[in-house]
DNA sequence: ACGAATAGTAAGTGGTGGCTTACGGTAAGT
DNA sequence: ACTTACCGTAAGCCACCACTTACTATTCGT
């Protein structure tokens, strides 16, 4: 599955704090890593995990390269929680079921 | 915020074994460690984690105790993937009509 | 053409997280 | 009461990951 490289990648704290630079709209590495306390090439390399998870999309713009969220990179993942939120919700209500019957024996 | 830990303990792919094993229903320990190439202390370790991030529930029956997935944990991390899918397709929309009006000009 | 700017990669290091074995503690069975 | 079953915790080990400092490559400005 895809959404398990996602979830990986949005683990980290820092990558999350790069995502959030992003919810705006494209920007350079270099944008990205200003103001970040960490070095530009670790920036880098987080990016690479990002993209390689389907999270962002790069393109190119001569010097530099524009990194922007993939909304078809967080889809999957939103679907994996979807499916656990319906069974959970599923099983409580089955559990709390079984609990009012057994009350009944008393 | 509470979704981090959440995240941060969904990552694990051991950790997302142990959740699909509860997605029928409450289990106790021994079932949830059983088949698994792990020790059960392992699986204790992991079912703490989960605990405190908020995503298990915890019922001690006599001798066991039981573990389920607990829904408002998964409400959370859903929540910020919503604003994150929002935040995203917003920025692409943007961008789509960015590069619409930079067309015109040739 | 040459220097400056932007960004990815390589190599090395430190810290954290997941695993194991060993142990302690409580409840159930006989 | 004694044994067995179930489970959490402690301590220690090892692998992986995030970070840093080089270095290289490509593009822009002049």
């Amino acid at each position: 599955m895809d959404y398990e490289n996602a979830i990986t990648a949005l683990a980290d704290p820092t990558r999350r704090v790069i995502i959030d630079r992003l919810r705006s709209g494209a920007l350079p590495v270099g944008a990205i890593a200003k103001g970040m306390n960490i070095s530009r090439p670790a920036v880098s390399q987080h990016l690479r995990v990002l993209s390689d998870a389907g999270l962002l999309t790069v393109t190119p713009a001569g010097n530099r390269r524009l990194y922007a969220i993939a909304p078809e990179g967080i889809a999957g993942l939103r679907a994996y929680l979807d499916t656990l939120w319906d069974d959970a919700l599923s099983a409580f209500a089955r559990a709390a079921e079984e609990k009012a019957k057994e009350s009944q024996n008393e």
